[in-house]
DNA sequence: GTTTTTGCAAACCATTTGCAGGGTC
DNA sequence: GACCCTGCAAATGGTTTGCAAAAAC
């Protein structure tokens, strides 16, 4: 579980200004269960109610990605959104009813490009995985 | 290799017109060696001289890719490519440099996915992979 | 002849940028 | 005090849509 305090600190670590915007959004990205999109942040009634703009939800959610807090992934639809995770984990499994994510780590995947390297004789230096399904709660029927 | 025909093939197989633009547009498509996005068929100079709009290269993408002749992928920037591949293939291996993708098949990755299943308890339904890296022909030099 | 497709232009939407003022270190 | 960050508003760039004419079946 991430807390506000965590994003707060990636961010003061890596040299960004703790500015009340900044915080705003991480604490409210924090609580964040699923992916939300930026369009999401700037419907927030606490964006609008500290008259944060358009623009600084941007840059923010720049920042955060920057330092790892948050991913941005695209969506089976094409849509951009984003999840927060943690820095040494790079692959997410993303409900499709409720957006929550899983972080998973690399599960054989390394393997899996090493043969794709043999394969193609491409030299591999990069990769993104996005896996789609239904959480446990969801499959339950759950929300 | 994939021919213009394969493309209208499969357009016409799954109920859609043969038009001219259409087959031009698969005709340029066709001859692709790496991806491209919708921005380089608009400037390609035979879509301006047919005079074909860009609305009709968008839709016409839709088609494709609804019959499985295209895939639409997420480069590491962030935009949106196409490349042509074959419907039963489902990953890529796209060269950051000329672009060049090669198709892969599932090459372990089931299991991948299969382990991630157990591990989070989601059931997994989807999922994208994409992997970038430089092509034996980038590798050494050449282009 | 009916239905789909097209080109055009306008509409849209998400995201970015320029800039002057304000906040942080 | 120097530099970073913010809000605003305008600009941007990619993609979609409405519509009447044209083409395909």
């Amino acid at each position: 579980m991430q807390t506000t305090v965590d994003l707060d600190t990636r961010l003061g670590a890596a040299g960004y200004r703790l500015t009340g915007p900044r915080r705003a959004l991480a604490s409210i990205v924090a609580e964040r269960d699923g992916h939300f999109r930026a369009a999401d942040l700037i419907a927030d009634p606490r964006v609008a109610g500290l008259g944060i703009g358009r623009a600084t939800v941007f840059r923010s959610l720049e920042a955060l990605a920057a330092v790892g807090a948050v991913e941005r992934i695209d969506l089976p639809s094409g849509d951009h959104a984003y999840i927060r995770c943690d820095p040494a984990h790079h692959h997410h499994v993303v409900c499709r009813r409720c957006g929550r994510a899983a972080n998973v780590d690399d599960a054989g995947l390394r393997g899996v490009a090493a043969e794709i390297e043999r394969r193609t004789g491409y030299a591999i230096d990069g990769h993104r995985l996005e896996l789609f399904g239904l959480c446990e709660a969801c499959q339950v029927g759950r929300s």
